[in-house]
DNA sequence: AGAATAAAAGTGAGCAGACGCTCACTTTTG
DNA sequence: CAAAAGTGAGCGTCTGCTCACTTTTATTCT
């Protein structure tokens, strides 16, 4: 169900009200992580009271649950999508680094959001949402993996867990890459200036590495 | 200099003082992140009152930047320490990834503490330590995959910038699956339970997973 | 050597500001 | 005219940091 962890109140009202919190509050938690968000700031910017917000959620790990679970399930959706069409594990990966490329630009707070999320030592209570998305993604890449090596596709002399971990191991460190300001940073030192719009090498660059990997 | 970031006064207390300090505010910090890190907490464990602690440090900022300076110094001696050997290249990744192994287990507060400052939004404050350091690392990988590259260790048809900052993004994440909460969880979903102690394995099936790709 | 004294180091109660959250009240809805 | 939704001043708590004070160390003088 769209929203699980607000308040019964939060569905009711109207989905343009529902969207500016979500907004106000994505914005506050990605640009300042869990502690330093500040809820006051969040009403303001949501042009909601205080009051009301503490009618739409019990408290700020709430909003907060609230925001990781919608910026998971974005994701998901996507991922779920691109490796629901049943190409060969090449087209996939392409198409996922394609994916992280054009989120990077449209939703690069949720990637931020799941970084800091990470780096979070209270791990447990969101390990339960983004945890089970992780579970799923694993099984997935693995079985890919496996498919491909049946296939001829990949060779037969490596573990097909431990492969899809570092697969997504990449995955991970280029959605931080291109949008958390040390790991842009970090980029730049590596491959110079102007790597982070050059979508196009990189993702050539990747994926000959992948395949030199897997072949 | 040791400790730059420090006052004069820190400096000239005996060593031993130093270390409780160091020890104390790394065990907050890395545990709880900057923000929710307890500076008076920092100071009964450290058995120091909290105003030393402001004559040895300006403020908290100024003690966290003390303690992340350290930590990087600290993996970066090592680093240097294993590229410096001269070895070829395989040795020196295989070196490298039993390092991370090592240091998970001795000095994963560090690893935790770098996970969460890569987090934090201020980045520029803590790139000009932790930032010219991965410059260095960055360009000393370049090289290595260049060199071998001319011996013939690996194929030549692509950039050796980009594979130096693919090859670090997989023991970046190596580091961080092994110390911090969330990436353990999602280690064992990957490959299973006990796959965190079998140190030989990871390593095994990791240059596996590097050395097809370079090669 | 020891007293006198100045400088440096150490202390911790408490100030000041920030912020999550409440509740007595008002407004809207059915 | 209830019941539900909305409000925002301000309470309570938490914590970084200060400062008036004490203790220790170093130096000078008799």
């Amino acid at each position: 169900m769209k929203y699980m962890t607000a308040n019964e109140t939060f569905r009711k009202i109207s989905e343009e009200k529902q969207n500016k919190i979500i907004e106000a509050a994505l914005n506050e938690f990605s640009q300042y992580g869990y502690s330093d968000a500040n809820i006051n700031k969040i009403a303001e910017r949501a042009g909601v009271s205080v009051g009301s917000l503490y009618k739409y959620f019990n408290d700020k790990q709430n909003l907060y649950q609230t925001i990781v679970n919608i910026s998971s399930d974005t994701l998901q959706e996507t991922l779920g999508r691109i490796i629901g069409e049943n190409d060969d594990i090449f087209i996939i990966i392409e198409k996922i680094i394609g994916a992280i490329q054009e989120y990077a630009r449209t939703h690069h707070k949720m990637f931020k959001l799941y970084n800091e999320m990470t780096a979070e030592n209270n791990s447990e209570l969101t390990w339960k949402t983004a945890g089970s998305v992780e579970g799923v993604t694993a099984d997935l890449y693995a079985s890919l993996i496996e498919k491909a090596q049946k296939q001829g596709l990949a060779r037969k002399d490596f573990d097909p867990r431990y492969f899809a971990f570092f697969l997504d191991n990449l995955f991970v460190m280029l959605q931080f890459s291109y949008s958390c300001e040390y790991y842009k940073e970090r980029l730049k030192m590596y491959v110079g200036e102007n790597a982070i719009h050059d979508d196009a090498l990189m993702c050539e660059q990747l994926i000959k590495f992948i395949k030199g990997a897997f072949c």
